[in-house]
DNA sequence: CGCTTAAAGAGACTGTGTCTCGATAAGTAT
DNA sequence: ATACTTATCGAGACACAGTCTCTTTAAGCG
């Protein structure tokens, strides 16, 4: 990523890195708090700013995607999924593969006169231990007294 | 909408009824402020908290979804399509068909042991028009030197 | 009509993301 | 190594979304 940066014509400097080595040891998603509060273990005057501008840069170079979440955006390396399995059980998300499949019907967004710039698919149900769980409680109703 | 929620054990009163209305009138994705502005229209001491109290309601009986997008959170009635094409230039959304296309992921969700309750696919760009004023400015490129 | 209580509205509060501005340090040329 | 240029920095102001609390209001019902 780093190499990457640099190769745009963006300078390497301690922020930076702080921010590149806080994407590479966080989780998979990361939101830009979270990435200020891992960032600044190894760069202590890291800037919210700084964090922002950065995450910019990498999502500029395309080493980086910032992708709509529930709670605000989160940050994926690119090598990530941007297709999700939202469980309406536990509320958890989970990646899946499959852009070869959806790319199908972008030919037919572009015989509309649009220009695709990106995509989510997001699939609603439920987890696989949510199912389970739902076997148990299945007579209480969702219902409101 | 107004019967569900009533069945569901909510009262109608004028600022839901607000809501409603500027759900209905309103575009097919629209965000909390919106509703907020459009609600006002016919109840003019709409509260934010209302609209955000409002909306939990609907989703909570199944009759809206919210859904992250680029920028922010937006609400769509479930009954409406669930493939869009959203331009991020004007801000319009058209339905477009591809069910038959992207069910074949379907599958892939259920290998991983998730059951499919639905989908919704958003598809982010320009449409016809506004890449057309696109390419007017141009030359302001998004270039670092 | 009057009671009960869900719901309303106002506004404080939190957190995210943007922007500006003077200070700093990265890369480069001497 | 030193000095210079300028991208980048950190701090803090700002705008806005969303949540929460508290007091008042009105929906639904007998
Ligand atoms: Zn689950
Ligand atoms: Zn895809
Ligand atoms: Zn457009
Ligand atoms: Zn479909």
């Amino acid at each position: 990523m780093e190499t990457r940066l640099k190769d745009a014509g963006y300078r390497i400097t301690q922020s930076r890195r702080a921010v590149l080595r806080a994407l590479e040891g966080g989780p998979a998603h990361v939101s830009a708090a979270q990435v200020l509060a891992l960032g600044r273990k190894t760069c202590k005057t890291l800037s919210r700013a700084s964090v922002y501008r950065t995450l910019e840069a990498l999502e500029a170079t395309g080493a980086l995607r910032a992708l709509p979440s529930p709670d605000g955006r989160v940050y994926v390396r690119v090598t990530d999924g941007h297709h999700h399995l939202v469980c309406q059980g536990c509320g958890d998300v989970q990646d899946f593969d499959g852009c070869a499949l959806c790319n199908a019907w972008a030919p037919v967004a572009e015989a509309e006169g649009f220009s695709v710039a990106g995509h989510l698919l997001e699939v609603f149900g439920l987890c696989k231990s949510c199912r389970e769980e739902e076997v148990v409680h299945v007579s209480e109703g969702s219902e409101r007294s």
